[in-house]
This record gives structure tokens, sequence and C-alpha cells, in this order.
DNA sequence: GAAAGCCATGTTGTATACCATTTGGCGACG
DNA sequence: CGTCGCCAAATGGTATACAACATGGCTTTC
């Protein structure tokens, strides 16, 4: 029970399986990429993994050196902080714009997640797992949704990706992950109640903690 | 010399000129792009054209419905005000952080751009055409460049292609080409001088006009 | 005459084959 | 001994071939 999407597509499971990759590390910034290695290492043909690399390239993820191979984008601190203040900006928009709009599935939705946040949060002391990370990934994607506007959820599933990446490497703690699950679940109420200024505020706060502990990270990286 | 971009490669062409089509409205909302007919018009295959397809559908352009089929995007008027809000946003973030680090080069592009763009407006007295078009797009991606945060380029190349869409359906007569020409002038002397704060609302300023012309163009439809 | 199921056709999804370009090494030449 | 240039292997770029799925029309049956 551990595969939650059907991957029906070769492409979709080459896309979701190589941004893994990338996420926890497996692919090293600045690492090429063969794509032959790659359709062997998933057993698919090259085609569907460009497809995939072209999507990644798009959102910033992967390069495409003409005639030179694909590269894993590599990121620098100041860019990555960037980053999530342009997240910080652009979710907590959606999260006032779905405190007007949400309906009662998705409402459902992120009551799902936050629940299972809390059991990964609360059994394990020490690392909730992935999992964790996939649910997290969930409750913003349909704070999105809710939006109904298809051109900012592609915007911000783009954007979304390196905050992710960035987290994927850093150590939280049992607190950390505490923390993260009431926000979350303030980020629910403030939605479901309709207040959006509170749902805005809320999410930029959530957000802006995640920044804040990068930049912890990078301190105490400098000792 | 007027095709400005090598098009090495046929997926770079397919993606360009489906683009195209899609802006100019020749690939209307809604409608089902066939890979073969894409294909035959281009005098390409369906490989670089399938790859051009998942950039755009990456990018909110276009939708990929499985074994069913490629369909242009429609885009309803509240999305795209949304869209041309958050466009705002990030370019005045980006004209910002170009007012700080940007180099000679770019400002020779840009001047480059703004002297096209003054001579095609000045010139013809009513359509400048879609060289005006690409050349204001190339002195935005320009300064986008110039941040040096490959991230944001990739976002802003996203949410900038829609309002260029709208501004392809807009009438613009000479007088909104002349203010236009006069506002990528400012944005460009604020940056030269690298006062931050005046490049940051110099582009919102700019955006925010064309924002408003959807508003008005909304309004005479109503009539 | 209407509805249901099957088949023909077209289109997407994936694999494979072929061509162009890059790259690293080896040998000839200065 | 160094350098230039050529050749071969590997890799990316594109085309084509094949398989899976969807769709619309036709036949068949009630």
């Amino acid at each position: 029970m551990t595969a939650t999407e059907d991957t029906s597509t070769a492409h979709q499971k080459a896309y979701e399986r190589i941004h893994e990759l990338i996420l926890t590390g497996k692919l090293a910034p600045g690492e090429r990429l063969r794509e032959r290695n790659l359709g062997a290492l998933l057993g698919l043909s090259r085609t569907p993994v460009r497809e995939a690399l072209r999507r990644l390239s798009s959102e910033g993820t992967v390069r495409f050196e003409p005639n030179r191979g694909v590269y894993v984008e590599e990121i620098d601190r100041g860019e990555l902080l960037e980053i999530f203040d342009i997240g910080a900006a652009l979710e907590s928009r959606c999260a006032r714009l779905a405190a007007r709009k949400i309906d009662g599935d998705a409402v459902g939705v992120l009551e799902a997640c936050l629940d299972g946040m809390k059991t990964l949060a609360g059994r394990s002391e020490g690392d909730p797992g992935p999992d964790y990370v996939k649910l997290d990934k969930r409750f913003h994607s349909t704070i999105v949704a809710a939006t109904g506007n298809r051109k900012l959820q592609a915007l911000v599933e783009h954007v979304v990706s390196l905050p992710v990446l960035s987290s994927a490497f850093r150590q939280y703690g049992p607190a950390d992950f505490r923390r993260s699950v009431r926000q979350h679940g303030e980020i629910l109420e403030a939605i479901r109640s309709g207040d959006e200024a509170w749902a805005e505020v809320a999410m930029r706060n959530h957000i802006l903690t995640g920044r804040n502990a990068v930049v912890k990270q990078a301190a105490q990286a400098a000792d």
C-alpha cells in the first residue's frame, strides 16, 4: 500500500521518479543525466524520459545544453531565499483565494492530509519519512487547486519544488514537525472559516518559517 | 535580418511556432491539437512536437488529456487579471534586483530593444507588428535574466506568456504604443541609474497599465 | 425503430532505429 | 616533447515503427 499513484503513464512515472531522485539528492546538483541510463534505471525507453526531462527543464529543475546533455540545476543559497520570498507571496495569495472559493470536497482532502501528518509526526520520534513530504505537498497542491486558476497552479507547482528540495536536505527534529503540523492546522482552520486575511497570513507565516530554517542551517554550516 | 533565433533544434522551432500560433489565436482556446498535423505543418516529426507540447503543458498553456489528446487551455478574464497581478509582483521584484546587479552588456541589449521599439512605434501608424512584441519580450527577458536567478527566470517566463497573449488580441492604437515605449524608457533609465525603488515601481506601473487595458477592453465588449 | 455491441479508423503512448554532434585518445608531424 | 588533427565511441536529436486506447459508425438483435 506504499504506492499512492497509479503511475498510469510511463512519462508520469519517469517524471515523479526523477524528480524524487533530485529532491533526495541521489542526483546531485550539477550532475549530468544520461537518458539511456535513466531509462534503464526506470525500465523505460528514452522517449518518456526525455519528455519528463523537458517538463523538469521548464520548471527550472534541470538544464538542457544542446547536444551536450542534461544537468541538474545547481542552486545557491541566495537564489533559494529569493524563491522562498516569492513562494510566500504566491502561496499566501492562493490561501486567500482558497478561503473565498474552496468547496467541501477539497476541505475533506485537507483534513485527511492533516490527519496523516499528525499521525506520522506523532508516532515516530526521528524522521516521519518521505510520506510526510508527500502529504505536505498534497496539502499545498489542494489549496492552490482550490483557487480554480490553472496558470497560478502551474506557477506554484514550479516555485515550490525547490523549497521542498531544501527541506529534504534539512534536518527536521520532532519539534519542527510538530510545529509544521500546527501551522497546517491553522491554515486549514482559517480557510474553513473563510477568513481570507487570516488564511493569507497563516500561509505566509508557515512558509517564512521554512525560509528561516534554511537561514539557520546556513549559519550552522558557517561554524 | 528578421530572424533573430537560430532555431538550431527542431524542438525549439516547434516550441516557438506553436507558442506563436496560440498567442496569435490561430490555435484557439479549447481547440484540440493533433500531433501529426502540427508536425506536418512545421515539417517535423511528432517527437520534437511532443516535447514542445510538454513544455507548453508545464507552463499551463496547453493541457494533456491522457490518451485523448492535447488542448489549448482556455482562459477566463478573472484568471487573466489575477495573472497580471502576479506578473506585476514578480516583474517589479525582478526590476529591483536588476537595478542592483545588471551589467553593461545587458544594458546594451535593453538599449537596443528600446531603440527598435521606438522605430517601429514611430514609423508605422497602425500596427508595429509582431516584431514589436518580440522586442518587448526580449526587453523583459533581459531584465529577468539580469537577476541571475534561473528559477525566477523560468517563473516569469511562464507567467508572462498569458498577458502577452491577451495583448495580441488587444487593439493597441498609436498612442498606446508610444506610451509603452515611454514606460520602457523609464524602466531602463531607472535600472541604469541603479535606483531600485524607482525600477520596481516603474515596472509595476508598466504592467498594471497592461492590466487596465484588459479591463477596459472587457468593458467595451460588454456594451 | 431503438439500443447495444463489435469493428474500422484514427490518435496517442512508447520503443526502437538512425543520423548528427561532441569528446577523448592516439598517432603523425613539427 | 608538444601540438595539431583525425578517428572511434558515446550521447543527444530526430524520425519512424509499433502497441494501446478511444471513438464513431455499422450491423445485429430485440
